[in-house]
DNA sequence: CCACGGATGAAACTTACTTTCACGAGGCGT
DNA sequence: ACGCCTCGTGAAAGTAAGTTTCATCCGTGG
């Protein structure tokens, strides 16, 4: 497969218990419960030796360490530290039932509303804080000087992806979506230097956008990635790597938190584009902004 | 064995450090010099090995340990870890928030990052104070029970319609989106009884949803209006009213803030739905995950 | 000058951590 | 279907870290 020097930092800068999360899925079986336990309890397992640990995840000392070099630590001692000082720093929950992520059974509306919100956003200024500027930055100067920009997603990242499209659409910039694979390898196909392809794709194993994606590597495009998950299989085609940090709670409940946290994203990259160039850009806006008018009523409100 | 029987100490209000030095006096010599390291670093010390912490303070490891029981901790490495902690929480972010909203002109990156997702976190929050729970279980209980739900949504509102349209449609509930009038008003003519109608406008004028939703309420459909402004000409065809809290900063329209905003208070809707029958709500999404398992490739990969 | 007690570090010892290795399961190509 | 090969795994060996023990040193007071 495509060698890939990717620039997806290895630093974990948005805390570990988010990096950790992040990495589950490329985590082995037995690594995985170790993980679930350090991310449910940090301060808990800092406390623990790593014999203690091991046992409690059913697993031997041997995959302990395992999981402390995937994470990227030297060693357990390490791992203990960190964990620590993050536990210490995070702040504590406002209410506990609601931390857990998941909803308990009775929930009534009011409890289902606070998790959610404390999810969302805590997912969006996670993803915020573990954000590369450096690599942000690389992004939106391929985007703000690409011929053209393709932008690749499938089900609930094929909203976010064609947000982005229209975003970028707005202030001049040459943008496609494509809800569907053929006419996606089509276009990809017809990309060169100088072009840019993005591919989002939360759990980072969707094959069509994966596929798409490097179809518009070998044709010389700059590729890009947006996932929730640094390891996983479509980071191997993309030059630069995006990630985001929502743990989702309740399984594949529809990728709740992580379709906001895409967003941010791409809300980050869309400014960043904007700001190369103000007054085009606002020019633009206000000209999209004005187009509309007509089907709005009432323009006697707020701002229209 | 027993310990050495140390004097409680078992709480050292404000702060380990503070601790360590409010008996520093009252250490050996050897221990003096120890603690002294340890108060001006916390960190690094930390980050030491008994050993090498001995070797800083000139001393052995014997009393390095001699220090851990004068400070009431067990050994050191519980030592370490109060350390670690101690100094992450001293860390305090030093970070000047950017609130205000609008990003300064001359803004980089890291800057623009910090105030999209701290206004996009905050909408989302705000969000989900001001929701009225009962209005929302009114809304769930319609949605629940209804025959069919139309959505409507133009531009930006539009990916949010279309997002909860799939969303609900994977729990098994008949869900439209139109993202066209003419589809939508043709559809909404047969709306009925039992049926609901949402329509989301983040400024609540835009008529065409406006227009779609009438038309629902004449057919006798229950309305819902999802919007920023309460007041605006959306809520007066409709029979309930969720409002997001998005104050949009100006230029960067595209909706920015409210999107997520929308999108949070979807799935407070969409949750709320899937808990009145939980297991058929995970059945259905279990299978619907199955059905896109063959477009997904191996997610079980370590580090090329 | 010697007995005594606290402080200290060397070394013995224990526990924790790390590495190595062999086995077994599951995938892949033939 | 077969065998090869890779990968995940834990047992056990090996190393390093932490802890205890104990002899020594040193100052003090008898």
């Amino acid at each position: 497969m495509a060698k890939s020097p990717k620039i997806s930092a290895s630093h974990e800068p948005g805390g570990l218990i988010v990096h950790i999360s992040g990495l589950l899925p490329s985590l082995s079986p037995a690594e995985q419960r170790v993980a679930r336990l350090v991310v449910a309890d940090p301060a808990a397992a800092a406390r623990r030796t790593i014999t203690d640990l091991a046992t409690a995840a059913e697993t031997s000392e041997a995959t302990v360490i395992r999981f402390c070099r995937s994470v990227g630590m030297d060693g357990y001692p390490q791992l203990r530290i960190r964990l620590a000082a993050e536990a210490a720093r995070r702040v504590e929950p406002p209410d506990a039932r609601v931390v857990g992520g998941d909803i308990p059974p009775g929930a009534d509306l009011a409890q289902i509303i606070a998790t959610i919100a404390f999810n969302d956003a805590r997912a969006v200024e996670e993803t915020a804080e573990q954000l590369d500027p450096a690599v942000c930055e690389q992004v939106v100067e391929a985007i703000a000087s690409a011929g053209r920009i393709d932008i690749y997603g499938a089900g609930a990242s094929g909203f976010v992806a064609s947000d982005f499209q229209q975003k970028l659409h707005r202030i001049g910039r040459i943008a496609f979506y494509f809800p569907d694979v053929h006419t996606a390898l089509t276009s990809a196909a017809l990309l060169g230097r100088g072009d840019v392809a993005i591919g989002i794709s939360h759990t980072g194993t969707t094959s069509d956008v994966i596929e798409v994606l490097e179809q518009a590597r070998t044709r010389g495009a700059v590729t890009v990635a947006l996932t929730n998950f640094p390891r996983s299989p479509i980071t191997e085609v993309a030059d630069f790597v995006l990630t985001t940090a929502a743990r989702e709670t309740t399984y594949r409940s529809g990728a709740t938190a992580s379709r906001l946290a895409q967003l941010t994203v791409v809300d980050c990259l869309f400014v960043g584009v904007a700001a190369r160039n103000r007054s085009r850009a606002r020019k633009a806006l206000e000209a999209t902004a004005e187009a509309v008018l007509s089907h709005r009523v009432g323009a006697n409100r707020r701002r229209g």
